[in-house]
DNA sequence: GTTATTGCAAAGGCTTTGCATTACG
DNA sequence: CGTAATGCAAAGCCTTTGCAATAAC
């Protein structure tokens, strides 16, 4: 298994209609390879390894593009910064109220029922699961 | 049915080890006596009317001692500003992610299925389920 | 050549903090 | 009296915006 070459993360772009330039290239490169969760600062410091003229302006600018397109997810969880997931199938989260750790929860193992009834005729834009706990820092190395 | 007295309000404060003065009961009275979803500001503006000369500082103050006690919950919805909720029995939430409208979802009509596999031996800490919809304010007044 | 993207610095919104004042027990 | 709560203004994050320079088609 190896990341995928610049050439797929262009073609990638492209074919979200999005323009492949140097700046969203290094974003992608550190977000879309494997499913990750990042903040906005946490994604500038990382990309700038590829290019460390990188600002931060174009970063919440890539973001934000990235969001609107579908290549990420802004996760409904609290706290100062909002944290980007690079997993766009549906799935639900695993939170630690303690480190703000966060740990994807396949989608096939926690399901809701009753949604229907609860929509009544509304257009679902979409479901978020978020566990919150203790104690994910200790176990994470345990989990897939 | 009638709203909480002011009696009823101090004594809800001092169970819970809360020092009940006059701004607190002013925040207590705005939030406590129904189930509501408010922001800061919104709180500010509504706790004003019962003691104009309440500060910004003191309602942030008395938001984040109410949420420590246990007497709200803060939700983790995206958006500018946080969204104090006053309903801290289990349920979940409706979200119109076009209009930022909140609307609660009694525990019972939704069910969160896999948990105890999930967590595997994690201390469990929450469960919240954010039903994002388009529509909502549209049939608000069609919901209990 | 025209349109889109970038980068800087400045502004913006929400929240917290430092510290003097006031109220409480 | 000593401690806790309040209020103001200032500072703190995180994020967005205005605008000139640059790069893409």
């Amino acid at each position: 298994m190896h990341s995928p070459s610049v050439i797929d993360l262009q073609r990638r772009l492209r074919d979200t209609g999005i323009l492949p330039t140097l700046q969203r290239l290094a974003v992608a490169s550190v977000l879309l390879p494997q499913p990750v969760h990042m903040t906005a600062e946490q994604v500038l410091e990382a990309s700038r390894r590829h290019l460390p003229e990188l600002s931060r302006a174009t970063v919440y600018a890539v973001l934000r593009l990235f969001v609107d397109q579908g290549l990420l997810k802004e996760l409904p969880i609290e706290g100062g910064a909002t944290v980007y997931d690079s997993n766009v199938q549906p799935h639900h989260h695993l939170y630690d109220v303690e480190t703000g750790q966060v740990c994807d929860l396949p989608a096939g193992q926690l399901q809701v029922h009753g949604l229907p009834a609860a929509l009544a005729g509304l257009e679902l834009a979409g479901v978020d699961v978020i566990v919150r706990v203790r104690g994910l820092g200790r176990s994470l190395a345990a989990r897939p």
